[in-house]
DNA sequence: CGTCCACAGGAATGACGGGCGG
DNA sequence: CCGCCCGTCATTCCTGTGGACG
């Protein structure tokens, strides 16, 4: 801004926007974030290539093959997916071929009823929130389909949570309807975190599934590194990092099989950090400082959104772990959490419910629980939290219901008897 | 060598909030 | 409005199990 005014007043607004614009280290926030799509993909030259090679049938009307996409989290298939997904949808406009494009995600859907209702809707079929039988849907939709007559390609994101959670038959569904319609089709390009997911299917849906597969392997260090500063001199200010840091990003994320997104997540943290501490460069310890608030975050978040009766567990299990040892049995936490329950007026669950929860707070990592034996003295679990009770009270702490507990003086050393 | 502890976890069933078509 | 079916969460009932004790 050049101010050839001699006014005076103006003084401090200026020393204000320059603090502004130059503390700034992110210019451009939205290349950091974590649904960004760039326009070049480096590093996945190949994955492209296929997948185009398998979808260019569609192009002269033809049904490609269906796709089973494997690699771990943030190895860029989403992105690839997406990506070619576009392109294909570019070329087919631009020579009016009817091709219809849904992207899913059966984990963020969370049940099949809704990944049709979501199909249904981004084909302009409304389908209603709830209520209708699973096999009512599919047969609208199919009558949909034939009405719309254009064919269909489907990217279910995530289908190894589909499988995992109820079974293969809504994917043996669907791709049945695609034999029924055609000439017109349903082309599934199924995307999956897990590389062991193709075991998972019966043989039926197996073979009409998986005709093609496309493997992502793991970014190494220096291809991340590499990512890393495409997207900072995008994102950040000229001159505002060092080398370092995004070299720091790049190895903390390889270590946890070659995740960019999660890379990214550290290098938007690490510039937030550094700008909040009105720091001009964004340094080592930064990203270091990164690493522990993202892995906070993800603990917290997800703390606060269990479900009450978990959290009530969760608690009791970092309440009644022993303090040497840090470990419940099954029967000493499911008394503690009886207690527990208790204490905030609630009727405690069964301890065939509280067994179905204690293994999904396992899965989700907050507990970890293995089974020993005693033999005359019978066989349990030995149930240890994997967060400090600190931790743990703090993220509840505003729970309207356990939040009282929490807040409360700690329980009195009760040792419980073996 | 059989018992029997202290649970794990499958199957069946029910209550509940909701939408459906008529 | 009704009778029906849905998905979700929870209960009840049940069978299964590794190994120290007697």
């Amino acid at each position: 801004m050049k101010s050839s005014l001699q006014e005076q007043p103006d003084q401090l607004e200026s020393i204000f926007t320059k603090a502004l614009t130059s503390n700034r280290l992110i210019t451009q926030d939205a290349v950091l974030r974590s649904d960004y799509l760039p326009n070049k993909l480096p590093f996945r030259g190949l994955q492209i290539a296929s997948l185009g090679e398998i979808l260019a049938p569609t192009l002269h009307y033809s049904k490609p093959s269906n796709v089973l996409i494997y690699g771990k989290t943030g190895t860029g298939k989403t992105a690839v997916t997406k990506y070619t997904m576009n392109k294909l949808k570019e070329t087919s406009i631009a020579n009016q071929i009817p091709l219809a494009f849904i992207y899913t995600n059966a984990r963020l859907c969370g049940t099949e009823y809704r990944l049709l209702a979501e199909m249904a809707a981004a084909t302009n079929l409304q389908i209603p929130f709830t209520g209708l039988a699973l096999t009512e849907v599919l047969s609208r939709l199919e009558n949909h389909i034939r009405r719309q007559r254009s064919p269909i390609i489907l990217v279910i994101d995530e289908v190894d949570y589909l499988v995992k959670t109820y079974n293969d038959d809504l994917l043996y569904n669907l791709t049945t309807l695609s034999e029924r319609i055609t000439p017109s089709f349903i082309s599934i390009i199924g995307i999956s975190n897990d590389l062991q997911f193709k075991d998972q299917l019966g043989a039926r849906v197996q073979s009409r599934l998986s005709e093609e597969e496309i493997v992502f392997p793991p970014y190494t260090v220096p291809e991340l590194a590499s990512i890393l500063k495409e997207r900072a001199t995008m994102a950040l200010r000229q001159g505002s990092y060092t080398e370092a840091a995004i070299n720091l990003c790049a190895a903390l994320s390889a270590s946890e099989h070659g995740d960019a997104r999660r890379a990214v997540d550290l290098l938007r943290v690490g510039a937030e950090t550094a700008e909040r501490e009105g720091s001009e460069i964004l340094e080592e310890k930064h990203i270091r400082l990164a690493l522990q608030k993202i892995d906070q975050d993800r603990v917290n978040e997800a703390l606060k959104t269990l479900p009450l009766h978990a959290k009530l567990l969760l608690l009791g299990a970092a309440t009644a772990s022993h303090p040497t040892q840090n470990y419940v049995s099954t029967g000493a936490l499911y008394e503690t959490y009886s207690n527990l329950a208790k204490a905030c007026d609630i009727e405690p669950l069964t301890t065939r419910r509280a067994s179905s929860i204690l293994t999904e707070l396992h899965t989700l990592g907050l507990l970890s629980a293995h089974l020993v034996n005693y033999g005359r003295y019978g066989r349990t679990k030995q149930i240890r939290p994997q967060i400090s009770l600190d931790t743990i009270q703090k993220a509840f702490s505003e729970d309207p219901i356990i939040g009282t507990i929490t807040t409360k003086k700690t329980q009195s050393p009760q040792t419980p008897t073996n």
